[in-house]
DNA sequence: TCTGGGGTCCTAGGACCC
DNA sequence: TCTGGGGTCCTAGGACCC
């Protein structure tokens, strides 16, 4: 029996014991497959039947893995380094992150997507998956031929293989996607959940684990309470999803995952709360300079972020990560963060503005002697720049600046990321991260143009 | 030897105010 | 002996996501 808050579906007698969801719109999750690994096997056929990973910056662990990688055993954002063996011995293609090529190939989906559904009915979820907002009116053979139809076209225009999930609330659809993706030989890579017993079938194939909203804490805790799949949370009462599962969050988890939709469609984020730029040493570093000089890139690739998206700064914080000797148990963890906070006197966007702050404060934080393997610097407070009060005085010197900006980003755009930079970001850099097997950027450098040979 | 980077939302608790 | 109640704002930290 449908438990769900809504009206009490209808029948439709083409699926037996199956009521449908005709009151409101269906939801579609569109997933790339291996997404990473199929932009790197784009440019290069020869992949086609190798296995492919593609690690994180610094070459520290495995971010994506095409299904013949996973099928050898090679773990998600496992560390590159104990899986090095394996790797070698299967003759697996290893790739440093080229976001470039990922970014733009994400935005050829997305606009896919958008053309083939129109702009308002996709909200972008992430580099490579995507939600999708489909007409209430389609029977269960349209909704089904429809998706397969829309994979294809993605698949033809793009090159990108991609999953998809639909169901009527944005949770059951991130499940029908991952059974479909799962057990791609029955389903062609497209899953519909549009009656309670596929639902309900789902669900029972489902572990908790493996619900959107559930991480591994909460996991943790459920089965601590004999709670193991998708279906049993979802007998759950909705007081218990608050009390256990985080409050609201945990109670709106459990309504969607009972079929009431309550994630309604996001239009697109585009201005950030906070913008972030972090990043690991490529060795440990011990001598402030090179600390100093690595925040200060760090803070003008924030301020760049933040100049694109037409915002200032109110406040900046830096942070480092010193080195950790190995924990007893011999488990990796992360070191203490220690950090600086600063509200800045105006908002600014300006990188030199934001520089200054950021390095004293890493000055402060710094402890001769010691060794840093991290630091990072955050953006928050975040205006936008029109709104920005200034003093009298500053007027002359704003205006240069901006000058200024506008100069250097559209130069670094045009050119490379880092042709201009401050001299403040040094130019020693034994702290940058190491990329080994960079693949060129085919679709956004014109002298890394795929070439046909 | 070697374990990513960039986000979001929510809650609890303290400070402060009337 | 015994010290209100309700509101706002802020920050730190927990949990999650890809």
């Amino acid at each position: 029996m449908y438990t769900g808050l809504v009206a009490a579906p209808l029948r439709w007698s083409g699926w037996p014991g199956g009521s449908v969801h005709p009151l409101f719109c269906m939801k579609a999750i569109v997933d790339c497959n291996s997404f990473y690994c199929s932009c790197e096997r784009l440019f290069k056929p020869k992949l086609a039947q190798q296995p492919v990973v593609v690690l994180s910056n610094n070459d520290g662990c495995i971010i994506a893995r095409s299904d013949e990688a996973k099928a050898l055993g090679v773990g998600m954002a496992a560390p590159y380094f104990q899986n090095k063996h394996l790797i070698e011995q299967h003759n697996v293609a290893v790739f440093s992150s080229n976001y470039n090529l990922y970014g733009d190939m994400s935005w050829r989906v997305m606009e896919t997507l958008r053309q083939a559904v129109g702009p308002d009915k996709v909200e972008v979820y992430s580099v490579d998956e995507a939600f999708i907002d489909l007409d209430d009116d389609m029977s269960t053979a349209t909704l089904h031929a429809f998706t397969m139809n829309l994979r294809q076209q993605v698949e033809q225009w793009t090159g990108i293989k991609v999953s998809i999930g639909v169901a009527p609330t944005k949770v059951l659809s991130k499940v029908a996607n991952r059974l479909a993706k799962k057990n791609k030989a029955i389903t062609n890579c497209v899953l519909v959940l549009n009656t309670e017993r596929r639902i309900q079938q789902a669900l029972e194939k489902t572990a908790v684990e493996d619900v959107w909203g559930v991480g591994h804490r909460y996991a943790q805790k459920l089965q601590r309470m004999n709670i193991t799949t998708a279906w049993q949370l979802r007998q759950q009462n909705l007081l218990f999803a608050r009390n256990h599962l985080g409050g609201v969050v945990g109670e709106r988890l459990l309504r969607e995952l009972q079929g009431q939709p309550v994630l309604g469609m996001k239009e697109e984020l585009k201005v950030k709360k906070m913008i972030a730029t972090t990043r690991m040493f490529g060795q440990t570093v011990t001598d402030l300079q090179s600390i100093k000089e690595a925040v200060a890139t760090y803070t003008s690739r924030a301020a760049e972020k933040l100049r694109r998206q037409h915002g200032a700064a109110g406040s900046i914080s830096v942070f480092v990560i010193p080195k950790e000797p190995p924990a007893a148990d011999g488990r990796f963890r992360h070191g203490p963060t220690i950090s600086n906070y600063m509200v800045l006197p105006v908002a600014t966007s300006v990188t030199h503005e934001l520089i200054k702050p950021a390095v004293q404060m890493v000055e402060a934080l710094y402890e001769p002697g010691r060794a840093y393997k991290k630091a990072g610097v955050l953006l928050s407070d975040i205006v936008p720049d029109t709104a920005v009060q200034r003093s009298l005085f500053d007027h002359a010197m704003d205006d240069r600046s901006r000058k200024l900006m506008d100069m250097m980003d559209n130069i670094n755009f045009s050119q490379r990321n880092d042709v201009l930079k401050y001299a403040a970001g040094g130019t020693t850099r034994n702290w940058k991260m190491q990329q080994n097997f960079h693949s060129p950027r085919y679709t956004t450098r014109w002298n890394e143009l795929f070439e046909i040979g």
